[in-house]
DNA sequence: AACAAATATTAAAAAAAAATGATATTTGTT
DNA sequence: AACAAATATCATTTTTTTTTAATATTTGTT
């Protein structure tokens, strides 16, 4: 085994990136908050209380479940949507690989 | 206290979504693993090891910089990085809020 | 069936981030 | 002083994200 030496291996690197990328938008931070404190909430409760354009709130979410961040549950008019924790907590090594070692 | 209910205030909140910014780049975790894999290293170690170009890595780590996840000390020729544990750890707060809810 | 509410999707424009290639700066060496 | 090594910076182009505004889709209601 010579030669660099890395940890992460490509797959690993670029989910780990994803999800980060997912979570880099001060929106989407707030969204995700909003989200968790409500459990789970419908979009126009979301954008409304955030006071944010339906839009954005949209293609926000849309990034969000992408990433495998957030889920949606449909229930008639309504799309209800919740966060998937364990996700969260499966990519969150790319940072917490560094926590505790200050 | 009615309306909204955030928990992250702005400040907090573009705070941990510039960190993770900086965090949300396959290129980035790589270099980020490799100072933490030698406690701190200088740059041609870094672009050559992980063979990527000088002029790249050299960016990548302004970004990291910018973002305080690292600092470089200068020995003469050589610029030395290493990370910044603590403020990684400051700021993971984004993510880890999520952690252990699943 | 017509209509409104809730949400998503799309197209276009604007802004930000990334890559490329070249040049500049600093320091150590001959 | 000239030169090379190490690194940073800069300008340009390319690519990706974000925003904006409009339209489409689905479902529930009258």
């Amino acid at each position: 085994m010579k030669g660099t030496k890395v940890t992460f291996d490509s797959d690993k690197l670029n989910y780990s990136s994803e999800l980060m990328r997912a979570l880099a938008h001060p929106l989407r931070l707030k969204i995700l908050d909003y989200i968790d404190n409500h459990k789970s909430i419908n979009v126009n409760k979301i954008y409304s209380s955030l006071e944010l354009e339906q839009s954005i709130t949209s293609q926000h979410l849309k990034i969000l479940r992408m990433a495998g961040v957030v889920s949606v549950e449909v229930s008639g008019k309504f799309h209800i949507y919740q966060i998937n924790y364990d996700v969260i907590e499966k990519a969150s090594f790319a940072v917490n690989r560094f926590v505790g070692k200050a």
